[in-house]
DNA sequence: TAGATTGTTAATCGATTAACAATC
DNA sequence: TAGATTGTTAATCGATTAACAATC
């Protein structure tokens, strides 16, 4: 089964869609529906659904409940699932404020923070000691993190985390962390993203002038 | 010439990682080290230098000095970038203060917000009235701005950057926005980046348990 | 020279898109 | 039925990797 990292990310701009146009009161929907509605083509969303068995019938599109029943149980979203975050900075506090979490089942039950001035276990979500993650993480079985700390701290919180149980990490810290062979690990680098838009904008800059220059 | 989104954003990782070694004293690099520094393959070193004109010496390796100025050269880091935050609220934030964004030439003068109680013109990174942004952007010429705002507000700021000279946006709002042809639009979706973690974490537990059973 | 590394071309791989038979 | 849409296979496209001649 091809399950890209895109292709996951595909499935779960399609519930969003879905979810939208249940809302808006759509029985069902075709391909083509889909496809402008994340961006993509027809072709790709019926590609999509045929590899995760998703059908629906030719000549009337997809029934939107249906797809939604698949979708929910392909990608896990029948079980909450619980994750912490490590870093209560900026990047950590948007994590945990992040609307939109609740209704993808995803739910930030602590955060962790080197600096103990900031612990507040009385908090919805408590921020505690650095220290107590391991244990933690064992006691509630959490499998994912996210690690939002400066660069210099990435590599020691993630050694803890994977000596902790946890399987999977979002990693918002600038530099490559090593890893074991099976662990999942998403790298998102804000400033590298800021900067290709920085470096485009400039080169459609570049050939504006060049075209004029030809003229 | 070859430049994809992924390739400009290798070249800032090269250009991250000949600082770090330029800062550790190396004078010269081989493609195998670069590759290891920044997690890819010594070919795609080669290749991407070979694309961009980087060139080194055979058996010589690269002159990390040389390719540091190519590269600053390449990725337009010898006149500073100014651009503009739209949302003050964490993920905004995040943005303003991100640490590196320095080191990369590239400047937040200033965050907007509707919420003029937020207003604060003493503050290092002025915080303005969302009313202000045209008028402020065409004055500095902003090139590039972020937004940080809720999915409701987000196509309505987007349309408000194009029409005072913005040219490229990197999008934080999880929607899709509509925009010119030419315009530079990268987009990131934290909780998606999240969300596929979660399902390859899942899968792989799957995958144990099948195992398991298996046997 | 012998050994090592570049620069480039060719091969591979994977993902997207197009095409079209099946069929409702 | 005629028209439209799916599901799948084939074609295309692009990016990565392998291979190797050139050469220092």
């Amino acid at each position: 089964m091809k399950t890209s990292k895109q292709s996951i990310a595909r499935l779960h701009s399609y519930r969003e869609a879905l979810y939208r146009l249940k809302y808006l009161g759509f029985v069902k929907v075709f391909s083509d529906n889909l496809a402008d509605a994340i961006g993509a083509t027809a072709s790709q969303v019926r590609k999509d659904f045929s590899i995760f068995g998703l059908i629906g019938n030719k000549k009337g599109g997809y029934v939107i409940d249906e797809l939604i029943n698949k979708l929910d149980e392909l990608l896990g979203k029948n079980q909450p699932q619980h994750i912490i975050v490590v870093g209560s900075g900026n990047i950590g506090k948007a994590l945990m404020s992040y609307k939109g979490f609740g209704k993808v089942g995803i739910h930030v039950v602590a955060a962790f923070d080197t600096d103990e001035a900031k612990t507040n276990r009385a908090a919805e979500i408590p921020i505690l000691p650095l220290g107590e993650l391991k244990e933690f993480a064992k006691q509630r079985h959490i499998k994912v993190g996210v690690i939002a700390v400066p660069d210099t701290a990435a590599q020691q919180v993630l050694e803890m985390m994977i000596s902790a149980g946890i399987k999977g990490v979002l990693n918002f810290a600038p530099i490559r962390l090593n890893c074991p062979e099976h662990f999942v690990l998403n790298n998102v680098n804000l400033g590298i993203e800021l900067e290709t838009v920085v470096y485009f904008v400039n080169a459609l800059n570049r050939q504006a002038h060049d075209e004029k220059s030809k003229s």
